[in-house]
DNA sequence: CTGGCGTTATACTGACAAGTATGAAAAAAG
DNA sequence: CTTTTTTCATACTTGTCAGTATAACGCCAG
């Protein structure tokens, strides 16, 4: 196209109107390759040496492109930082909200929860590292956007904790520290986990979900294992 | 003294020759003095904005002096930024150690454990926040001498775990895990942590020693609370 | 009071990196 | 094949800051 999201002409694409699949414009596709690769480069940058010891040329550098390039495609470095940072917490809230949905007990939402959530966060390692690491480099909007979700986050670990005391299935003196607890272990691993170490990220996250259990004393009875479909890999 | 920590001349005080208590020369204590200043106000710029965000101009106008009065009591500002992080990790490895040091059964000193390394993070909560944001900007020394440290904790702590699981105290499948988890417990508190938050440092650590305590499925058994030493606050 | 020493402000340098103006080459359109 | 449009490389500008040279000030000794 020549036209194509500047201003005047139709649909660029005039011919059968409908019916067929939504082919997506060659372009587009194109263009959004070519972002997906900015953002792994810049990921696997900014994760080894942090963002500031990262210079936009150096992510150019290691794609062979130069800087333009990367200016072509994001208005700022911090923008690139904020598309790297959304990514990880959308995966991770993602996750969340497929298992508040569900139905079943607190004992087996919280179980889905805990090794959803944990699949999650591994599977979006580095992006979720560069965001606690580096949160004080996005504006202020992008920030409080996160935040907010961060806090949705947890209101919604104590709705499920409160719910599970309610009904006995758990015991937990202080359910906002419990959660604040479940956040730990999870997120925490953002920190220590590495993708060729001796466990995948499906058995860790298994048996993190037990130690989760045990922490709230759950009693383990009848789980009967109708857990959310399991977030696609990766 | 004029000469002091240069060269030549005896002693400094050349009054009574012992005997009495060896009272810090003053300048040395107004030179400490200084120094934890600049350190303190560091800390708060740098937790507030991050490192990056925080030039060594901003911390000198906020103490009314300017940039050449820092660069008297620190190398540079990556030295600055070691001594902050340092601190943190050292109050937590102290814990520990005491802890590791003590006797009693592997319930109780898991419990001290969790306890008072959970009251060091606490307590160093922005140094340790500041460390582990800002760990890439550490030279490499500094922070494979602190890596160092970390290791040494998971180490101690699993054998702290497996003694547990081999008396019949604990129940884990994977102590390696476990550790991890405790850390994450503990050291994600630094994230989330508010000291004018709704409980004190003493009743969260109470708190979260319990968690781990469920976590790993100790008998609540026999405790005789022969807790070490409450770290001394700060 | 005076001279020397240590300390800290003033004022600078130098480097580095974010972001950009321009134009050349490639791709699409006619 | 020619014209139009997009895309990106070359080469620049610019601001910011870490770090420093120098000089002024104050403190203690004699």
């Amino acid at each position: 196209m020549r036209l194509l999201r500047t201003t005047q002409l139709h649909d660029p694409r005039p011919d059968q109107p409908s019916d067929e699949e939504p082919i997506e414009d060659i372009r587009d596709a194109v263009s959004r390759l070519k972002r997906e690769r900015i953002i792994a480069t810049a990921v696997d940058l900014f994760y080894h040496h942090g963002l500031g010891n990262t210079t936009l040329e150096a992510v150019a550098e290691k794609m062979n492109v130069t800087k333009p390039f990367i200016y072509s495609h994001f208005k700022s470095k911090n923008h690139l930082l904020a598309e790297i940072c959304s990514r990880g917490i959308r995966a991770s809230l993602d996750a969340l909200n497929r298992v508040v949905a569900s139905d079943g007990t607190a004992t087996e939402k919280i179980e889905a929860l805990a090794h959803d959530f944990m699949l999650a966060v591994l599977e979006n390692q580095r992006h979720i590292a560069i965001y606690t690491r580096e949160e004080k480099y996005l504006s202020s909007d992008d920030s409080e956007a996160i935040n907010t979700m961060r806090r949705e986050f947890d209101r919604k670990i104590c709705a499920l904790l409160t719910e599970g005391v309610t009904t006995g299935e758990f015991m937990v003196d202080d359910v906002h520290l419990a959660a604040l607890a479940i956040g730990g272990i999870v997120s925490w691993s953002s920190v220590w986990y590495r993708s060729n170490g001796r466990l995948t990220p499906a058995q860790t996250a298994t048996h993190i979900a037990e130690l989760v259990l045990a922490m709230i004393q759950a009693k383990p009875a009848r789980r009967k294992r109708v857990r959310a479909p399991a977030a696609e890999v990766a």
